[in-house]
DNA sequence: GCTCTTTGTGTCATTTTAACACTTTCAAAT
DNA sequence: ATTTGAAAGTGTTAAAATGACACAAAGAGC
């Protein structure tokens, strides 16, 4: 009997857990991060896209919904940040209106779990004014300000992005299937916010055997036309599973 | 007015969040993690220390008062691992009925919020019989099973210290302030699972600079004593701050 | 003074890193 | 057809880091 009040329960939110998503994609040139935003009194106002999570669903699963009611997108590239849980991080009055009006119960204490996810941009071109909530791909170092605590969970989830990247070759969620070698160098470059050496780059991208040369060239490109390169599912799972320390740039 | 309520609410225990601390503690030999047991149908089941937060409570609050409220310690290194949370999580008769016991609502759909934290073992020996729950150091390599999903999160704590030992000189504080450095390898070696080279280990740490040598010898050991070190606080911080990438075992 | 146990130390061959500049290839414009 | 602009692609070298390896020194206990 107890178990039918928890079926009945299941398409019930949970008030007090919520999940959110950081969801990266890049554009050949930098980083961009997508939010939603809300028209508030004093302009536009972003926020990344969350919400609570129903009581019989885990955590991951509750993230995937988020980002597929969101984007349209399955099987994302998803890891957790953390949870964030200041109990005042509804300080804002704006973020307490918003509150008002999109939650039952808009003063319940939240504790928010984050992810970040990394999606190829040209599989999600937000439409410009869709109907609910629209979102927008923002490039991640003009983000000066978010809703709630979304900017430090920005923050966290930029370095943890930087911290994994170095240790897994988890960059290849946010490039199309084919992809040039200087498109991968400028990926690195903007995640780790720094300038890398071409050649040192290349020589060492080569020696991990995570990419696989094409026969194809780009076309149309007004210079020399690159190389096409795939990446190497097998030797890539190898390096994944066995941790693969080095990767340091 | 709504500010009462919420002050009254206060001393709530918030029925869907919690937060578990992984406390780990070394023997100059092993690693070592302390838990608490129950006494169940089946012989001891161990479980890690945690409890449901506070409605206003942060979330690190509450890791460090279910820290004190064990240890008695305060100012304890404490790192948060993630939020796991498993609808199905409580699926062991024997975790059912022990929750019946100890939990208000004890079918509430739980959040946990796992921490990792670090002492030094000198600075806490549970009393063999202390009063109302009893806590026991125990050889991480040992654990087998833990009460709920305790396993999976120990699991996910060892491979994050493994990470961060890595990253930052984190260990010192399983270390008393005065160390050898043979102790400093042995840590390394629990955490890392693997043989180090003595030689090499002890080139790469003092090239760091984190450890300073005191004057002072061990005595009373039957071979030859070994030089006593404090590790260097200004270059820790100075270590830390800028991330400091190199610690590549 | 002999034994046991752990400390403490150096070298060398190999690998990895960082720094650095010029030629090639295509499209577009003239 | 030739020129121009723009990015692609490529190798060497010096310095630093790594990994492998063995033996003498110091104290306690007998």
């Amino acid at each position: 009997m107890r178990k039918e009040i928890k079926k009945n329960a299941a398409l019930e939110l949970n008030p007090n857990v919520s999940v959110d998503c950081v969801i990266f994609g890049f554009d050949f040139d930098k980083l961009n991060v997508l939010v939603i935003n809300r028209d508030g009194a004093a302009g536009v106002q972003w926020a990344l896209p969350g919400n609570l999570i129903y009581d019989d669903e885990h955590l991951d699963q509750a993230a995937n919904r988020v980002l597929e009611e969101l984007t349209g997108l399955q099987n994302i590239y998803l890891e957790q940040i953390g949870a964030f849980g200041d109990p005042n991080r509804i300080s804002k009055e704006s973020d307490r209106s918003w509150l008002q009006s999109i939650r039952a119960q808009p003063e319940a204490r939240v504790i928010t779990v984050a992810y970040f996810s990394l999606v190829k941009m040209e599989d999600y071109q937000p439409q410009p004014s869709s109907f609910a909530k629209s979102a927008e791909w923002i490039p991640v170092n003009e983000i000066k300000e978010l809703a709630f605590d979304h900017f430090d969970i920005l923050q966290s989830a930029k370095s943890r992005l930087k911290q994994m990247i170095k240790i897994r070759p988890i960059g290849f969620n946010l490039l199309p299937e084919k992809f040039t070698l200087s498109q991968l160098h400028k990926l690195y470059e903007s995640i780790l916010d720094k300038p890398l050496d071409k050649r040192n780059f290349r020589r060492k991208i080569q020696k991990l055997n995570i990419v696989m040369s094409l026969e194809e060239k780009q076309s149309g490109v007004p210079h020399k036309p690159s190389q096409l390169f795939m990446f190497d599912k097998e030797h890539y799972l190898q390096l994944t599973q066995n941790g693969f320390d080095n990767f340091g740039f």
